[in-house]
DNA sequence: TATATTTGCTTAATCGATTAAGCAAATATA
DNA sequence: TATATTTGCTTAATCGATTAAGCAAATATA
């Protein structure tokens, strides 16, 4: 077998006659090792290969320099792209990621999180699955004393970091939006109401037709699991009222396409008879025809600041610590679909 | 702080007046101790919530029971299907997988690997950035005689376990299908030779042009990095052409997107004028309009048998190790787009 | 009944790296 | 010159779980 034998602090120590503990302190720079002993044991190093045994000073540190990170699925722009922003932060603070998926499961969240757990990791970022309603799986994490940093879908009362776009007002610009474009009969096919996220959206949508003295018409608030499928249906729900809108407001660009695909078929002109806008701006949105309009929702800047409030709360001690709950300003992206 | 000591099996041999050792041999069932005293064991674990160190035992097992993936990118269904499918496996004998994405950049592909060697991974399953040209990493970790499984993107003269699908009947399926149609001059905007699959998918689309008696014309062979704008760059390039292909085989469904942006723009019909086909069956192929006809690859398939394929390294000895090359049969599914 | 085997544990070493405690030599200070 | 401090290392314990070796008691076998 290939496999020689691993080179250890033990071997380095060998080859210069001084003890593994003075190579393992030459090897972090301590100070009171001298220049001449840090470089020989650098040198030693280089020249066996020697890599440290991670597990070993991961045991010993009780830290093993690994983040746990939970999405819904990784196959969407947003969360890849979020997980690619963390990861950036994170190798450079000499973590690595461990990258699971719920599959909007509630199930595979509770044993995403127990294997998260039982692997050692030193915090957790996550962005709930849609199913999740009860939290105790989540207090068991900060119970152990376990950093837990939460994103976009993870408002809650928890009490603990989340970073997450502006919901509610974007729900407002949104409706202004239509408003502006001639809406008077405007839709929103919206996510459920028990995931915070949603909930906002539904808030602002509701606050911002009041403000621009728009009836408030129930039969126009759907709430959904917004996959694609649930576009179609209740896209089809909505068009089969005797009042048809003229505008929707979805709260996924996948919902959205689905709800787009159904009034193509129908032969509705998006947007002339009935405008469309969507919520994540996924590259899609501006594939299809017509494009959807959609809100941008600053990927790389919360997979950032989520990695950053981690790093936080693994270096500084638990006495600075206070409660970042950080909320950004989403962007509407004018497309074909609305204009 | 929240932290509570830790407890370890020294707690509970404590409380039962037994040895630490014959706590952890009771965990794992070991023959040699009374079912009683098993009993007691777990009566206790459970009472004390006891978590086992999952850093200790993997140091003194010398395994971590982490196996990393590496992927260009998360965010296609493909990769994340494939993923998701590994882990299941992986997860029912006792692993956990951390993926890297590496953003289709040969540097970050390396830098993955040296992550993934410094965590200590039980193995790594991996497919290749578009970048990559040099192995030398991936034999580094041959070298290191730690299993290595690649997939889709990785077929090459490594001497590893490979998982992909058939690329070269791909082509010839795509061909025949097109040639029923009528088409005569078909175009192919493909990957780079120096990757195997692309390379495959053009050796299977010359030698079935050859077979169905077609004319060979090097202007409609185009190696690109297949996003979608390079698929939008390309397909301008054949619409300006003298004489036009009447059908275009695209080996990527992002690329074959950009290309149909471009044929819908110039108000070109598909497929009356010119047929168009995708590879990799993502979602979107079947809600663009129109749909676009692809090649389906199987993830779920190709992620199953990537982590049993590992399984197979890590639990049989070194000396029954046989070389596995798995070719999956693709499947065509047919859209609009080549109707 | 005498010996062999099995059962059910304990003892002690180990996986590598880290770190508190300590010691001798070198250097600084009074 | 005598004492204090600093420098540069070593020694030994430690992080928890695992496991080889071993031992006494219980049971089986001749």
């Amino acid at each position: 077998m290939a496999n020689k034998k691993r080179i250890t602090i033990k071997d380095i120590a060998n080859e210069l006659n001084i003890s593994p503990a003075a190579v393992s302190k030459a090897m972090h720079n301590d100070s009171r090792i001298s220049d001449k002993t840090k470089r020989a044991v650098k040198r030693v190093a280089k020249e066996l290969d020697y890599q440290p045994n991670h597990l070993a000073s991961a045991l010993r540190k009780g830290k093993s320099n690994l983040v746990g990170v939970i999405v819904p699925k990784t196959n969407s722009n947003f969360f890849s792209s979020v997980i690619e922003s963390m990861e950036n932060v994170l190798n450079k603070a000499g973590y690595n990621i461990i990258i699971t998926q719920s599959n909007e499961s509630f199930e595979k969240e509770c044993k995403n999180i127990d294997t998260l757990l039982f692997t050692q990791v030193d915090g957790i970022i996550a962005s709930m699955a849609n199913e999740t309603v009860d939290l105790s799986h989540y207090e068991k994490i900060k119970s152990k004393g376990i950093p837990l940093v939460l994103f976009d879908r993870g408002e809650n009362d928890l009490n603990v970091d989340y970073v997450g776009i502006n919901d509610y007002d974007s729900s407002h610009v949104i409706v202004k939006h239509l408003v502006e474009k001639g809406c008077k009969r405007i839709a929103h096919i919206g996510g459920y109401r028990r995931t915070r996220i949603f909930n906002n959206r539904i808030r602002g949508y509701v606050d911002a037709l009041k403000k621009h003295n728009l009836p408030i018409d129930n039969g126009l608030i759907i709430e959904s699991s917004l996959t694609l499928e649930d576009g179609r249906r209740e896209m089809q729900n909505l068009l089969n009222l005797q009042n048809r809108p003229d505008a929707v407001y979805v709260a996924s660009d996948y919902a959205a396409l689905g709800a787009l695909q159904v009034l193509n078929e129908n032969k509705i002109n998006v947007p002339d008879s009935i405008r469309l806008i969507g919520f994540g701006n996924e590259p899609f949105t501006s594939l299809v025809s017509p494009s959807i309009t959609s809100i941008a929702q600053h990927s790389k800047e919360i997979g950032r600041i989520a990695a950053e409030t981690f790093l936080q709360h693994a270096t500084k001690d638990i006495l600075k610590q206070s409660l970042n709950k950080i909320i950004l300003d989403a962007e509407l992206i004018v497309r074909d679909s609305s204009k």
